[in-house]
RNA sequence: CGGGGCGUAGCGUAGCCCGGUUAUCGCGCCUGCUUUGGGAGCAGGAGGUCGCAAGUUCGAAUCUUGCCGCCCCGACCA
């Protein structure tokens, strides 16, 4: 019957990926590696991606498009970037092909075609951006220099996961540039809150903002923060970060400006980025059993209306009431959908609205014309109730403002739950293994620990959060004495 | 790249070990009627290079070899 999810207790791998293809956000390919995105599953996007615009852009940044190809040349010049992506970049040697003499129909590389130097697929853009900054950049009056791009890039994962993890996927990502090293700190840690701000308003996910351990940097990078959030199997998921990228891809592009007395300097950059692995976390942070649970403020339906009726006289009732609260409805900005498609009963309609995790939907038949109510089921609780038709656009409002907290809540009641402290090695362990989520514990600051850390419990350092008190204890591994705590998880 | 699993209609599957009529069943799809307050019922119907390629054989979904692809777990990473 129907379409079947898995439980999260019996495979949450499999759940994941039920909710996904099932709830109709993308489908698997003909590539490797790479998904396609499904009109419901970009409709969500656009919501996220029209949210963060407005709010890059009312923090003074412009978009601007970069290209796909990058000349092996300008990638490797910055060299801890360079290193850190060489083995994961696909590359362009050809730009033709023919017809393969020795098998019809068939399609060869045409060797005569070898380009005299590779191009890269970005995987990400600091190189092409910062070799065109520098005919850009001449004088103090040219910073900030604040731009934003919406774009598409190709990191050749071995293991990929839908929307967490592909070969290609959507981002954006700003660089900017700046004459001095407190404003690009201030636009990085700027930004980390811009991210935060919108994972907690719209999203519904709580997160925690840190910097990353050295280990963990972008390359390139002097500093990474980042947000981290839960997901309901206890592993930490990376949700976006800003980086710090100190005169580091100024010297590499050679990008200077003359101050104010005339004195030559480089910039100071940083980048940051959001991708569409954010949808993976918006489903992992909120769904149950049944399906997706969208949050209000990004879900591409908001509320689905769903007729019950016998016969055409009824229906045509119904159809002439719901035209009322639709555009009632809309009028208040609401994403409504009148779903009478007779091909499909009302039963089906529940159990799909449901796996598709529209927060609201409203049931209307003939009973509830006659005593002017509806039925009202909000997908957060499942929970059901008749509403008088009078102020139903008042109720709804609230009530889509009602799941956008409680989700919120719940998600933040569970990473609470979830945040353990350990102060010594047995602890850690134990729990790591019996609970999962954050746990709390001492460091010595050393690369070496974490790496060994990792390799004894696969878990690593997700952040050192920001505004973190400080206490004197002792690393959980070495027993070296450390200043504060940090918050280590398994993580996708 | 290592380990495990899988590939049969749009989806999910039986058959394979032990080769032999017209490849099983369910969902979905088409037509008609009855239905519609939690994934409708009945009747009729359409839909298949059994992942690909060789081989063994009178005969291959089934046996052999090679290849391809996908999923899950791990290492790498956002």
């Amino acid at each position: 019957m129907g379409k079947e999810i898995a439980s999260r207790k019996e495979d949450y791998s499999q759940w994941y990926n039920d909710l996904i293809i099932k709830g109709g956000l993308a489908d698997y390919s003909a590539v490797r590696g790479c998904m396609v995105i499904k009109p419901y599953g970009f409709a969500l996007w656009e919501n996220m991606r029209d949210v963060l615009d407005k709010m890059f852009k009312d923090t003074g940044h412009q978009n601007a498009y970069f290209p796909l190809l990058v000349p092996k040349s300008l990638f490797e010049k910055e060299e801890e970037n360079a290193e850190g992506f060489a083995k994961e970049c696909a590359v362009v040697t050809h730009y033709r092909l023919k017809v393969n003499p020795e098998k019809k129909g068939s399609l060869m590389v045409d060797p005569e075609s070898k380009l005299e130097e590779e191009l890269v697929i970005r995987p990400t853009s600091e190189a092409i951006i910062w070799n065109t900054y520098k005919g850009w950049i001449q004088s103090y009056r040219d910073l900030p220099l604040l731009i934003n791009q919406w774009a598409n890039v190709v990191r050749w994962e071995m293991r990929t996961r839908l929307f967490l993890r592909t070969a290609e996927f959507l981002w954006q990502e700003g660089h900017t540039a700046h004459a001095t090293a407190d404003e690009a700190i201030a636009e990085t840690k700027q930004m980390l809150d811009v991210y935060a701000t919108f994972a907690e308003e719209f999203m519904g996910m709580p997160v925690i903002k840190g910097v990353k351990s050295p280990n963990e940097r972008f390359a390139g990078a002097l500093d990474t923060y980042c947000i981290e959030a839960l997901m309901q199997d206890g592993k930490a998921l990376q949700a976006g970060t800003s980086h710090f990228l100190g005169q580091n891809f100024a010297k590499a592009f050679d990008v200077k400006f003359s101050d104010k007395e005339n004195k030559l300097d480089y910039v100071w950059a940083t980048s940051w980025g959001v991708s569409t692995r954010l949808i993976g976390a918006l489903v992992m942070a909120h769904s149950d059993d049944d399906g997706l649970i969208l949050p209000p403020k990004l879900a591409p339906i908001q509320v689905v209306i769903v007729p019950i009726y016998k016969g055409d006289e009824q229906k045509k009732a119904i159809d002439e009431k719901v035209a009322e609260i639709v555009s009632e409805l809309k009028q208040r900005g609401i994403k409504v959908k009148y779903d009478d498609n007779e091909n499909s009963r009302p039963g089906w309609k529940f159990a799909e609205y449901e796996l598709k995790g529209v927060p609201v939907r409203i049931g209307i038949g003939a009973r509830d014309l006659a005593n002017s109510v509806v039925e009202v089921a909000r997908r957060d609780t499942k929970e059901k109730k008749s509403y008088p038709m009078e102020g139903l656009s008042d109720s709804i409002v609230s009530l889509l403002d009602d799941i956008q907290k409680s989700i919120y809540n719940k998600a933040s009641a569970f990473r609470e739950q979830n945040i353990t402290k350990a102060d010594n090695w047995e602890e850690f362990v134990k729990l790591l293994d019996e609970k999962a989520g954050f746990i709390s514990a001492h460091w010595n600051g050393t690369g070496e620990t974490e790496d060994e850390i990792k390799n004894l419990t696969k878990a690593t350092i997700r952040c050192i959060p920001l505004n973190n008190p400080q206490e004197e204890g002792a690393c959980i591994l070495t027993g070296q004495p450390s200043k504060e705590r940090v918050l280590f998880a398994r993580a996708y």
